[in-house]
DNA sequence: CTTCCTATTTATAACGTTTTCAATGCACCC
DNA sequence: GGGTGCATTGAAAACGTTATAAATAGGAAG
């Protein structure tokens, strides 16, 4: 139970026989600081175990070492959320800055959320997805100055820094696939194309389609944003119907479990489908799917280090990064 | 870009013509501040947008209204680390706490982290889990002072917060179900009984096991502590033997995912499984097994309430609470 | 020997709170 | 009319850090 007075500069000070100016900008690294008395005061820095304050850093310098990500209501859940979190903290290893999860609630106005963490300096970066051409949120964040990574992009003329996954060229493959097993109506499930991203799988999908000579439909639903129920629902009811389509294209591995469900539940046997993967799990459903996989952990990582970059004054420009899919898995066939 | 000069309590006390001294009490609602004041400056206070710099109130009082959730390595992947995030921020709305995850890296020892934590005062109360029955960390958490909720009990002499499942009532009824079924030779999925939570699902399976008459046995493997592949293999393996288990009990769904993929691919077609299910998409596994509900949302939140309690100086005796299992899920049969 | 420069160190203030202690005003009571 | 007590407010210090500006010492230049 005996707390042994946590150490401070002071602590270090006393000991080294130095004013605590000299022990802070030693420990920071400042130029104009004798290479010896450095040396000593990082040697007694790491013997009494001393580590900065960082509240105390933080009222001072204004800068809090957080970097926010907000994630939407469903995306917790079973959601790519957790890979992108493992990412950020990856990236961020060996740096000052910590991570800290916003969840977005239903009732709570995601502009009010992104004015708290302004108005608060609440943290230094902010990382988010979902986003819209004409996204307010980023309009807002460029002028208040809040550095920021979006995943997704927008069609605003001022540059800002974002992570996309390729999008158009995983539904122009997945359209290419499910031709070429046979497919003739394949039906692409999506959520609404008030996110730019479903603009994108839309068009991969319909410029395949046409391509090929198929005619596809678009299904709503979407992992994380409806939750499977709806989903499966939605399948099952457009299954039930004579010209239902004969080979799917989903955005997650929740979307395939519903979509097979649903093929099973309506007694359909012939199912092609090709899923967008996140994790590991998709080699583990039966029967097995095609999946294009989307690596979430790399995503974060990404999007982190251009954060760091931004943050440091590289201009928005060249802040910018398309992730590719890799080629289709084609699984135990 | 034209920053409006974030408000403080000076902003406030200039406009009230009052002393900082006071703005701060009447805010806090001490009590002995006329409330005519106390309204006047909490008007102002709502006018102006103000809100306390928390790096300030932390340097200050040495609080950092933080809590942290420790996630061990696998479980932030598809686990249901997510789903108790999102029962420990609902719990601490409207309380000035904030969560922060850290995620526990698998080469930094835990125990280096709960020093961290300790050490720099990072955080006001620590959530965690996988607990065992002699948890050092647990030990060290008591002697340094620090308040935390365990999820899973230890058998330590000293009383300290938990919240736990009924994880022997939950293998009992699952044991019960198969042999229901018709199984004879049941086998349990499960991490080493290092953690005492798998001592008693253990007990509680063999307890039934034994009341039932059948032999039961116990397989390695546990959702996000091996990842699928490996539980994949080790169900493959065991079903290509002669005298293979004819029903499963699992700890999740992504372990079932994984058990019937082995069925599929080792061609058994009689399949009797109970798993524990913390989201819905156990619905939609085809085929459909049974299943047992762990609210993690409820666990989170109920962790939550108790450190908060905990932190308020409640005594640790009665802070509790043990999770019963729903009844098992018989779906669609 | 003085002057000026460089290298290194230091004193002091400030960031926005909360807390401790003291001050003020005012009514009350003998 | 001056204690006494109560209700309310205020001044000042402190938390641990960093930034600004100033001080010191030791040479080099004149």
């Amino acid at each position: 139970m005996a707390h042994p007075e946590r150490p401070t500069l002071k602590t270090i000070a006393a000991i080294a026989g130095l004013a605590v100016t000299t022990v802070s900008r030693a420990l920071a690294g400042a130029p104009q600081i004798a290479p010896e008395t450095r040396a000593r005061v990082q040697r007694i820095a790491v013997e009494i175990g001393y580590s900065p304050d960082r509240a105390a850093q933080r009222l001072r310098t204004g800068r809090s070492n957080v970097i926010a990500l907000i994630l939407p209501p469903h995306e917790e859940i079973l959601g790519y959320g957790a890979s992108m979190f493992r990412g950020i903290t990856r990236a961020l290893r060996g740096t000052p800055y910590h991570v800290v999860v916003m969840p977005h609630f239903e009732d709570i106005p995601e502009a009010e959320m992104l004015d708290k963490i302004i108005r608060n300096r609440l943290a230094d970066g902010v990382l988010f997805s979902r986003i819209r051409p004409d996204d307010m949120r980023v309009k807002t964040l460029l002028e208040e100055g809040m550095p920021f990574v979006t995943h997704g992009r927008t069609e605003l003329a001022t540059p800002h820094p974002w992570v996309d996954y390729d999008n158009f060229t995983y539904a122009y493959r997945a359209v290419e696939r499910l031709v070429a097993l046979g497919v003739r109506r394949p039906a692409l499930v999506s959520a609404p194309p008030s996110q730019t991203f479903c603009q994108h799988l839309r068009a991969g999908f319909f410029r395949a389609c046409g391509e090929a000579g198929v005619v596809g439909e678009v299904l709503p639903g979407f992992d994380m944003e409806d939750p499977p129920d709806v989903i499966y629902r939605h399948i099952r009811d457009r299954l039930a119907r004579s010209d239902a389509p004969d080979g799917f294209i989903c955005p997650g591995e929740v979307s395939a479990l519903a979509i097979n469900a649903a093929w099973v539940d309506t007694g359909v046997d012939t199912r092609h489908l090709v899923m967008k993967s996140t994790s590991d799990i998709a080699n583990f459903i039966r029967p097995q799917f095609d999946s294009i996989f989307e690596d979430m952990t790399e995503t974060g990582e990404r999007m982190t280090g251009l954060l760091l970059r931004y943050i440091a004054g590289e201009p928005a420009e060249q802040l910018h990064h398309v992730i590719s899919p890799p080629p289709l898995a084609v699984i135990g066939r």
